[in-house]
Formats: structure tokens, C-alpha cells, sequence
DNA sequence: TAGTAATTTAGATTCATTCTAATGATCTAA
DNA sequence: TTAGATCATTAGAATGAATCTAAATTACTA
């Protein structure tokens, strides 16, 4: 058994999630990985080429449960498509559409001086930023 | 002929679109109000409601020339259904997911006490701010 | 180890959006 | 005006992401 493998199942444990073996090598491919978003079509994709073969619906279930769970984010910076983020800090993204391409912004390099108020009888639920970048 | 329409064909004209009779509809009934947050579907639902029935395909391909030519905003909040802003004022918005509703945040109700450095070579096109909402 | 609860799966389904190609409307130049 | 060209509209088909279904399989618990 491989490291990284015994650190999905632990991270699974954590979470309460039974460590299938479906289950075990989507996370494993998520903590081994240096691209931090995938969407479940790049993840089947890079499963594949492991010769690990998960039907469509199971990554979409596994990628809603950790997130759901709190470990992915969702990322939505272009219609169509859900991204899934491994970077498990609070943050915000720069987005490069010409480059199609997205970076992660540490949520402590912004700070608010001003926000608006919140309507009545509602809460914030999380706040969303994405700086649309372009060549100069 | 009422004055919406007159005023229809005037941003039409301005805009160098055909003014249609599909085309003058569907502007008549996006300047009706001050600020206004549409999807195609709730589009095609108020237009029906005032006896006007326009093609779907007609309502998108309208919306995405309107939003092109710089008279509405482009707005994704939520995975799968974008939302076209009437309101062109640079500003944010606050999502309500429960119930399915955009509003507006004007662009003086936040300020930055600290934002990222922008990567080398690029420069900020635009900022979103999202602020996801749900009941107390 | 048996019984149950959760999980996986292929394939069908949904939903927003775009495409197609036939028909119809508007514009332009003489 | 009017003919011809260009643009717009339309129903329905196609697309693509995501979810659902129901049957089979797997993991857990007593």
C-alpha cells in the first residue's frame, strides 16, 4: 500500500466517508496533485490514465459528498462548468479567461473596509471573489 | 404607440440592431423597470404574461447580442443558469440560493483595506463579488 | 457471519443553452 | 418603389454538464 493511499483513508475516516476503494483513489489523486482544480470530467480524465476506471456518476457524487464535507471547494468562474479546488483555506481566485486559467488568491490578502449591509433576516453564507484578469 | 417602445427603438437604433418586433419586446420590457435581473426562462415568462410569445432561441440569441453591444451585464451566480443585469453601473450583487433572487450592491458599499498583487504582465479586467445569502 | 445500510454503476433523464436550416422581415441602392 | 441582399426568427434537434434510477455490489455492525 502506497502513502499516499493510507492518507486518503485517513482523511476519509475524518470525515466519516466509508473508504471504498472508488473513494480512496479519488482522494488519493487530489492530495497527489500540484493542479489544484479539476473538474470531474479532468479527474475522471487523470484516473483513467491510472488505469482506475469510475463511472461518471460516482465522481459526481464523491466530489459533491467532500465538498459538502468541507473538503473541496466549488469554484464557478465560467458557465457551464463546476470546478472542484483542493485548496482547502478559505480563498479567492484570480481568473485569466484568455488563458483559461485560474489561481488561487489567500483569502488574507483581502481585507474589507467597507461591506454592506446584510438584508434583513439573512446571513452571509460565504462570499464569493474572482479577479478577472487579462494581458496588459 | 407607447412610450417604451419609442424609447425601445431608440437604444436599438443606437445599438445598430434591426428593430424587430421580437427585438423591440424584449427591450421594452428590460427598460420597463430601473434595474432588472433576468434569466432567459424568467424573460420568456413576463413576456408571455404581457400575450407576447417569443422562441427561446430568440430570447438568447437577443440577450447575448443586448449583453455584446455593452446594454446588459452577463452575471453567473449559480452553476447552469446565467442571469443578464439590466443595471450597468459597475457593482456587485448579493445570491439568495433559497430563493433563486439577484440583488444589486452598488460598487461604493465595499472597499478594500488590502487586495493581491495582480501577476506580472496582467492587469485587473474586472472584480466580482458574490455574496451568498441564506435565512437566519 | 448474517443482515442492513451505504455505495457504485450504466444508462436514462433533466435542464440550460446552442445549433440548424427553413421561413420571414428589414434594409439599401438605383 | 422595388429587387436583391442581408439579417432575424423559429421549431425542433443537438449538446454538454449534472443528476436520477434502480439493480447489483460492497462495507459495516451485532
Amino acid at each position: 500500500m502506497c502513502i499516499d493511499s493510507k492518507k486518503a483513508k485517513e482523511i476519509l475516516k475524518n470525515l466519516k466517508l466509508r473508504p471504498t476503494i472508488q473513494r480512496i483513489a479519488i482522494t488519493e489523486t487530489l492530495i497527489k496533485q500540484k493542479e489544484i482544480h479539476v473538474t470531474a470530467y479532468l479527474l475522471k480524465r487523470m484516473l483513467a490514465e491510472n488505469k482506475v476506471f469510475i463511472s461518471r456518476a460516482t465522481i459526481y457524487n464523491n466530489l459533491n459528498e467532500l465538498s459538502n464535507k468541507g473538503f473541496l471547494k466549488k469554484v464557478l468562474v465560467k458557465k457551464g462548468k463546476m470546478w472542484f479546488d483542493t485548496n482547502l483555506s478559505k480563498h479567492h481566485h484570480f481568473y485569466d479567461e484568455e488563458e483559461e486559467t485560474l489561481a488561487d488568491v489567500a483569502e488574507k490578502e483581502i481585507k474589507f473596509s467597507k461591506f454592506p449591509k446584510i438584508p434583513n433576516g439573512k446571513r452571509i453564507k460565504s462570499v464569493d471573489i474572482v479577479i478577472n484578469i487579462k494581458k496588459i
